[in-house]
DNA sequence: GGTCCACTATACAGACCTGTCTGGTAACGT
DNA sequence: ACGTTACCAGACAGGTCTGTATAGTGGACC
């Protein structure tokens, strides 16, 4: 059986005694992570983080070499909760059933219908951060863990054709882009509905119609 | 028939006599569009692009109100390339056909084979830009425009299901998304494939499963 | 008490940002 | 010749950015 996700330790290696791991930190990463995704990386500055966090400039510096860092720290925690709410949603659904595959989109759908969603923050990310270095890296783990789970999960379900991973990985970009952008829920039932034809094998693969 | 796209006049309305539009413009533009799509918009700043353009920063000033102007003159200038291109692309394939709904994917296919691709402008726009104002208005626009050339091209096939649209857009939306962030072009293939799936009604729509 | 350390507060450096202003040049039409 | 205009070159102002340095506070543990 397929371990879809790594739910992950939520605490950093314990350091000898107590270790800058008290408050400061899960507050900074509160802020950056809220302030993040709401307006852009680039468009918000140090200061606001720890004026917000209520944290000393210095104390940032303790925990993090920079604001890259910063950013790279927000997104593995987006990456670990996406993976952990994943797990939690597909965990009591009957194992190899279609609806495991399915339920990163039923996740989605609730997260859309939130006030202040705006889209995925790694596309978001990977839009003010081109250059390789500690975002690209986040960037691409997750990448390579959504693709991982769904692949997962569609090969426990015995989906069988090609580039089933892939297919599920646009519908869900595009899920998330569109309901974003356009403002519209119905992207994500859509998405769902495509992803169901996907995994059943409906669809009619590349290059064996006509 | 429906008109796919507005094939947009690229000469602005002209002024009395000559105006301000005889080449520092258009070398704006140039290098601006090269530099915020290839490194992010906010990171790239005005003296570069005056400095790259060759041109005086008051001359920018004459041209454009401020960077946000700029900005949205760049979407402008991409989002009327990308109607003009479709247009073209469509236009010798046969009227009503399935092809012609495929076209955005076939042009999508060579974009995404470029080196320097890095996914849809006004996706990585809206990254940099949550906030009201010229730019979200030129995203929004753009995103009506492709919405209304799938649905319109969508119709003409005799696409019946509903929301055909979004289905197209979402799939669009994420092989450009997979492509880029996955450096894989096979996303665009497996979306142009399922969009074929979605314009024969091969697909199982929403709520009529099972 | 004494030591350690996570933390606060603030000043500072150096770079970069957008946007304005001044002054000069060259082509063009009249 | 003359005015207009499109342009270039560069200084400047005022603000913001990241990151560092300095000085002090309060709790935990020995």
């Amino acid at each position: 059986m397929a371990r879809v996700t790594d739910p992950p330790a939520t605490e950093p290696p314990a350091t000898g005694r107590a270790g800058p791991r008290t408050g400061a930190r899960q507050r900074l990463l509160e802020v950056a992570a809220r302030l993040f995704y709401a307006e852009g990386i680039h468009a918000v500055g140090i200061d606001r983080i720890i004026a917000e966090a209520g944290v000393a400039k210095a104390t940032l510096y303790a925990h993090f070499s920079g604001k890259e860092e910063l950013v790279a720290a927000y997104l593995s925690e987006r990456s670990d909760r996406w993976a952990s709410d994943v797990a939690a949603r597909v965990e009591p659904l009957p194992p190899g059933s279609p609806e495991r595959v399915l339920a990163p989109f039923d996740l989605l759908a609730e997260r859309v219908a939130t006030p202040g969603y705006r889209g995925c923050p790694f596309i978001n990310a990977a839009a003010e951060f081109p250059a390789p270095g500690l975002v690209a890296d986040r960037i691409t783990d997750h990448r390579e863990r959504v693709r991982g789970a769904f692949e997962a999960l569609a090969a426990e379900a015995g989906a069988a054709g090609r580039d089933v991973g892939t297919d599920l990985v646009v519908l869900y970009d595009g899920a998330m882009t569109a309901a974003h952008l356009d403002a519209d829920p119905s992207a994500v039932t859509g998405a769902r509905a495509l992803a169901a034809s996907v995994v059943s094998g409906a669809h009619v693969p590349a290059g064996t119609a006509g």
